[in-house]
Order: structure tokens, then C-alpha cells, then sequence
DNA sequence: TGACTTATTGCAAGTCATTTGCAATAATTC
DNA sequence: GAATTATTGCAAATGACTTGCAATAAGTCA
């Protein structure tokens, strides 16, 4: 455990980010941390399992924190980019997977896009 | 309309294809056409709303064919990468959403990662 | 504590999917 | 069929992400 990982570890959130973003808000709170570090430590919270990769329709990985009891899903704005995260009711779904086929679901990404609160107006 | 469009239209389908693999299946039939080509009629398509982009685990997009008669979801093997598609009712799903927030849902992707028949074996 | 061993950092350089510039070629329009 | 316009394919650029490696910091054990 190091300054550098215990910042990148504070600095994460149920919000998903970028590493660019956890790099400039590190840059701006007296802590700069190398992008190449960012990105060693964050594979290395998501294999460990502490943290979810996710990527949405631009192409760059965003990580946020796990937690069991705070399972949720993504609704993605189009225009604005922005994130809400949203708790689904997902175990019907997944019991409509269990009885047409027999693949075994061990996770899986319910991500929504279209035009969030502030972007209608 | 061009003999390489009509080729790389030809070679969709509904299960999602990386363009190494549209590219491969062009060269083994035929009908060779360069990459770049491929990238740039499937953005079209895309854009034209012919066709969808995907992107799973590993970092290449995928393409598909698209029809309102034939919406359906994905299952992709965690351990061999195979892409089963699936039809589920989501309409519940953006009920649950359209209830709780006021965010206008336009698209989704339901992607539910595990084992496949085969890999249980 | 301090010498020794091991893991982590940060820069530079490499990788790989995807995009862009541009001249040659094909399709469309008249 | 000549003129206009769009599409192709190569080479080179881009941008997120990874790797090599020497310097530095953590952890270990007397
Ligand atoms: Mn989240
Ligand atoms: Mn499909
Ligand atoms: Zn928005
Ligand atoms: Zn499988």
C-alpha cells in the first residue's frame, strides 16, 4: 500500500470514471499520480476486485467502486455524457436466461442511453 | 452503392462481427476489401441505422445487422468469447426506469457475461 | 535502527484498433 | 461520353492502453 494507491482508491466512487478524470482531479487535490500508474493499480483493484471496468459508446475504460450492496445499473446521457446510476430489479431477467438456455450468467452490464434531466430543457 | 458495400451488407448478420472478421470472411470469398473500407461503410451504416455497434470485454467493436423485428440481447462466454443472441422482455425494465426517473430512454444494451453450453463441459 | 530484499513508481517507447489525408478509381449526373 | 461527385486503398496519424527499465519507496529481518 502506497501514497499513490491510497489516493487513487479514495478518489474512486460508485460513479464511474476515467482514468483522465481521476487524473486530473489527483493533479488538482495536491496528489499527481502518473496515468500509467492509474492505470496499473486500477487493473490491478479490478482483479483483486474492489473495482468494475466499464465502457460505454466512447472509448475509453471508466472505473468505479464494487460493492454487493450496491449492485445498480447506468442510464447514459447521449448529448451530455453524463451517468445516473439506477437499481434494477434484474432477477427476472435473469431467470427468463435461466429457463430459455442454459448459459450460466455470472455478471452482466444493463447500460441505458438516451437524453438525461438536464438536457431536455 | 458499390460492389465492396453491397459485400460487406452481404456478410452482416444478427450475431455481431469484428471487422478481422468481416474482412477475413471477404477474403475467403471472393471479394477482398480493404479494412479501412470496412470501417468506414459500417460507420455509415451505423449512422444510416442499418446496422448496430457493440462492444463486449475484449476492446474491438462489433457489428451487426439491426430490425425492430428482430431486437434481441446478448450472452458472450467469458471463456471462449462465443456471442449467443437472446430475446428478453425489457419493457419492464424501462417501466421500472420511465418510474423512477424522469431521464428519456432511447437505446439499451443488456449484456450478460458467464459460461456458455459448451464451455460447461 | 539500518542493511537487504522486494514491490511500485514514472518516464520513454511500443502496441493495437481505429481514423484521416490524399491521389487514384469508380459511380452518377447531365 | 465528358464533367462532377463519391468511394476506394494505401500510408501515415491518432489515442487509449501496455511494457521495459532504471530509480525509488515499502516491507522484512536482524
Ligand atoms: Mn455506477
Ligand atoms: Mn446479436
Ligand atoms: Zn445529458
Ligand atoms: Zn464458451
Amino acid at each position: 500500500m502506497t501514497i499513490q494507491r491510497r489516493c487513487i482508491l479514495d478518489s474512486l466512487t460508485f460513479f464511474p470514471q476515467s482514468v483522465f478524470e481521476i487524473s486530473s482531479f489527483l493533479k488538482t487535490h495536491g496528489t499527481p499520480v502518473d496515468v500509467v500508474t492509474i492505470y496499473r493499480t486500477l487493473n490491478c483493484f479490478v482483479e483483486i476486485g474492489i473495482a468494475g471496468k466499464t465502457k460505454f459508446k466512447d472509448d475509453f475504460s471508466r472505473y468505479e467502486l464494487i460493492s454487493e450492496a450496491n449492485h445498480h445499473h447506468h442510464l447514459v446521457c447521449d448529448k451530455c455524457g453524463a451517468v445516473e446510476d439506477i437499481p434494477l430489479d434484474d432477477k427476472l431477467l435473469i431467470d427468463e436466461i435461466n429457463k430459455k438456455t442454459n448459459f450460466k450468467v455470472k455478471s452482466h452490464a444493463l447500460e441505458f442511453f438516451g437524453i438525461c434531466t438536464k438536457c431536455q430543457q
